[in-house]
DNA sequence: CCGTACATGTAACCCGTTACATGATTAA
DNA sequence: TTAATCATGTAACGGGTTACATGTACGG
């Protein structure tokens, strides 16, 4: 994708609200901001790495439980790079690819059984999706107090799910 | 992105609708189908002649007009392998990643001047794309006939403008 | 006791982008 | 005549995925 390095400045994100491991942020980057963002541990050890050398991260070894973690914490430099990025112009996003939507096209009216079939496997999975979303926000944001407590969680979680409902009805009118 | 060498299909189910050259290919990544996938000649030349080493496509030296082009046709193995990609499952998309959305998140509720801006921005690159989508709808599929006749293209193009007036929506709840 | 979750990393590979190269044709 | 479009490619780089590697702790 050559996004032009934007992993440490989301890591840094991330750390703004706590200090974090490792193992934190990849469960934050599987579920949290699963929808919008991924990284693997592959990604995230060597970035945490550059990040501690460039002085926008500090480490501090902790004991939680029984269980040892390096834990780390945005420093200054590592505050003022994030905002900076913050107010930076967001590039234009290099295309949602949607391999879907190809075969649509290719499809094209011939072939309807088959345009058909592929059309209800591709509802079935967003309603899936769908599901799976709506069940994390019963979950979270039971109460009006948990949505102000952690606004930006839900408003991910709100997109996502509008997002998936909108394809859902797009689909349907075919 | 890893996605398992879907390049080749696309390609062979362009030229499934009529014999192209490379450079056509790649106007066609750049309007046709650009909202849902894109490739630059780097990636279109190799795959080509892959796929004709493969006897997926077969190839003649035409000239049209005053210019000499290297015409690619499907052939019947070609026809094969694709239909057969078209019948498969479609593997989990690997995110749409969405460096808004994550801005979102990480800006949450404090600093709100900054956050106007930021989704202003957002909104008005939105505003622009649909008002470009929509002139192209209008100008490509101003009779119902149109439509008819190349429906897999006017289907991509009403669902690459639904999706800009999706977000716009999204964004002026905020 | 055994699989899953916790916890931290490295190495190889590959898809896709940026940049580079070259040349003919056409419209301003 | 000069910039844009047409036309076909190659080389280098980089972000991201897959696979590999190792070890601890906990629940059933």
């Amino acid at each position: 994708m050559a996004s032009k390095e934007k992993l440490p400045y989301i890591i840094l994100g991330l750390l703004k609200e706590a200090p974090l491991s490792g193992y934190d942020l990849k469960i934050k980057f599987e579920q949290e901001i699963g929808e919008f963002w991924q990284a693997k541990t592959s990604q995230i050890y060597p970035s945490l790495k550059t990040l501690l050398e460039d002085g926008a991260v500090e480490l501090s070894q902790e004991i939680v439980g029984a269980r040892k973690k390096k834990i780390y914490h945005i420093t200054e430099k590592g505050r003022t790079a994030l905002a900076k990025w913050m107010l930076s112009p967001i590039e234009e996003f290099p295309v949602q690819k949607d391999e879907f939507m190809l075969r649509l096209y290719f499809q094209k009216k011939t072939e309807l059984t088959e345009l058909r079939s592929l059309i209800m496997s591709e509802l079935v999975m967003h309603q899936s999706k769908l599901y799976h979303l709506q069940e994390r926000q019963k979950i979270l944001f039971d109460t009006p107090e948990k949505i102000a407590e952690d606004h930006g969680h839900f408003l991910i979680l709100d997109y996502a799910i509008k997002r998936e409902q909108f394809k859902i009805d797009w689909l349907n009118t075919l």
